[in-house]
RNA sequence: GCCGCUAUCGUCUAACGGUUAGGACACAGGAUUCUCAAUCCUGCAAUCUGGGUUCAAUUCCCAGUAGCGGUACCA
């Protein structure tokens, strides 16, 4: 047991080097002035080099909800594992999200409650550290590794909880002059938290997505600063959402289970405390299980899969809003034209347990979107994509915008949308028909089966002969029909149910022909429409190589 | 092991204690059509198990089971 001058004294010994106080440094950063309900966020990621969709689904909670109540969200980096820190982590992380969308209102190079960066803040926890130590809430520990795994192996072996706690925290009550001695022998040390709970007592929490839970109180005298004079998040949590003014605290449920952890600490460090919202995970169904998205194993975990196939990053956020709230799929309906930032998100409506990442949903989502798209709206779209993706398509898109936009624009314009966009890379199946140096291959093998090389030669030979730009659609189908039924394709489909073997086919398969000798695909957007857009000149190349 | 959270069609989910348990995606069939897509119609398909409470339970309570998370000088 130490008195409080020994206290006072050990916090100076401790920490020479600290001069100023934990009110010193709260005065730096005054209130936030906004309105009551507005919502301040923050964003902490660690800068690993990796950015999980995951990253992407909450930094869009915070985002939203920022937005939603005239707040503010801000960027964090937590960089206080030094051996997951990877070089030029944070500027990729930064450069990613912006790519998603997502821009902070305060984030590294900007802001008046920074530093931004958890390692620019070191001298900040330490200064709170030493301020718990001087007031007996906090002490310093000198287990080494070996010795804590040591302790956890008899606790396993003596069926109790792991962890340093009551009895088995043996640094928790040293006296002054022990600790004096350990500290000239150059002993490294890490601060713990003195705890002053009690496992057997429950509390009730209200969280902001979970609602109403049941803890244990904590009892662990958890590390605060680490040996190597980093916080733990435990520690860097309550200081920074304070002192930056966070009202909100979102983060994803494998922080829970250390909420009583953290409220105790809120209560040493004398802070108000904050709101916490608890959303769940992306979770994958494997072999009947649900786990985390893996950076290992799925392709998908990491948001490069969905910038290079080029996923529209809107879709993806549309998507997340629909796993989030259930109800924005009846908003979308009710709102086809309004953009999603325009939805009331409720973390209320959150599931509580881990939704399974659906890519299926997913592009059905995106398909949706795109489809409500101008054909300009794809252009732009896809032309930023290809910046990024393909030299070629760049080029290509520059030399033929308008013409690119018509392609895009067929089946665009009306009643009737085609959906068979669901990313920017499903670009090249549209081009390709239209571009000779993008064409398959003719292959006759894909004609109808009931039609002859020579009667395919023969109906395209008389559609040339009839063929004008000018014709209006209906127009167009009657030609084809008359050809179709002088060459024994009758355009009477009941006849034609009824005794198949009357006729050499239907008009289906000469418009098929037609299809084929233009575009040498089975499957294309409306034929009429194609050929407008291909244009006269194209189109009679095309069927006069052909015929030849 | 201990602590906590969760449990409705294959998936995401909706349902003041009273509903033929609703929708979306997927899937199957049909209509339409020059192919495909789109569109429209139809169909398939769910309250984890067992106890209570109640006139009445998907809903409230308890237990079990399962899944998820935590149990670090990682975040």
């Amino acid at each position: 047991m130490r008195t409080e001058e020994e206290n006072v004294k050990l916090a100076d010994l401790l920490f020479p080097s600290i001069e100023e106080t934990s009110e010193d440094i709260i005065s730096k950063y005054p209130n936030r002035n906004l309105e009551q309900e507005s919502l301040v966020l923050r964003f902490a990621p660690s800068p690993t080099g990796f950015v999980h969709v995951g990253n992407i689904y909450t930094s869009l909670i915070d985002r939203k909800l920022a937005d939603q109540t005239n707040g503010l969200c801000i960027l964090r980096i937590e960089d206080t594992d030094k051996e997951r820190e990877v070089e030029g982590g944070t500027d990729f992380l930064i450069n990613r999200l912006s790519e998603f969308g997502i821009q902070f209102d305060e984030s590294v190079h900007r802001g008046d409650y920074g530093p931004y960066i958890q390692s620019e803040r070191l001298d900040i926890y330490k200064t709170f550290a030493k301020d718990m130590v001087r007031r007996g809430v906090a002490y310093p520990c000198f287990a080494t590794e070996e010795e804590l795994s040591e302790v956890r192996k008899k606790q396993e072996e003596l069926g109790v909880r792991t962890g340093y706690y009551g009895s088995f925290a043996k640094w928790r009550d040293v006296s002054f002059d022990d600790i004096k001695k350990e500290l000239e022998k150059g002993s490294k040390f890490a601060i713990r938290l003195y705890s002053t709970g009690t496992f057997e007592k429950k509390f009730e929490f209200d969280d902001e997505i979970k609602g109403r839970c049941t803890f244990s109180e904590n009892d662990m005298d958890i590390v605060l600063l680490k040996s190597d004079g980093y916080p733990t998040y435990h520690f860097a949590h309550p200081i920074d959402d304070t002192l930056m003014g966070i009202n909100l605290v979102i983060r994803t449920t494998e922080w829970f289970p250390s909420v009583p952890i953290h409220l105790e600490i809120f209560e040493k460090l004398n802070f108000k405390k904050i709101a916490y919202a608890h959303p769940s995970p992306l979770m994958k169904m494997e072999g009947g299980n649900k786990r985390k998205l893996s950076k290992r194993k799925d392709p998908e975990a990491d948001v490069k899969f969905f910038l290079e196939k080029g996923y529209p990053v809107a879709g993806i956020a549309e998507y997340f809003l629909n796993i989030m709230n259930s109800n924005f799929s009846d908003w979308r309906r009710e709102n086809p034209n309004l953009p999603y930032s325009d939805f009331q998100l409720k973390l209320e409506k959150f599931n509580r347990a881990g939704a399974l990442f659906d890519m299926v949903k997913l592009e059905a989502v995106c398909r949706d979107y795109i489809a409500r798209l101008l054909a300009t709206e794809v252009y732009d779209e896809i032309f930023k994509w290809a910046q990024k993706n393909d030299d070629k398509l760049v080029k290509r898109m520059e030399e033929n915008r308008e013409y690119c936009i018509k392609i895009l624009n067929i089946e665009r314009e009306g009643a009737q949308i085609r959906k068979d966009i669901v990313k920017w890379r499903d670009a090249y199946d549209q081009f390709s028909i239209f571009f000779d140096d993008m064409s398959e291959e003719l292959d006759t093998d894909k004609l109808p089966a009931n039609v002859e090389v020579g009667d395919a030669k023969k109906i395209i030979g008389k559609f040339l002969e009839t063929y004008d730009i000018n014709d209006k659609s209906e127009e167009w189908f009657n030609k084809i029909k008359g050809i179709g039924n002088e060459l024994g394709y009758t355009s009477d489909y009941k006849a034609y149910k009824d005794n198949p073997e009357k006729f050499k086919g239907k008009v289906g398969d000469v418009a098929m022909v037609l299809r084929i000798a233009l575009t040498k695909k089975a499957k294309t957007p409306d034929l009429y429409q194609t050929m407008q857009v291909m244009g006269k000149e194209r189109v009679e190349e095309r069927l006069k190589a052909f015929v030849i």
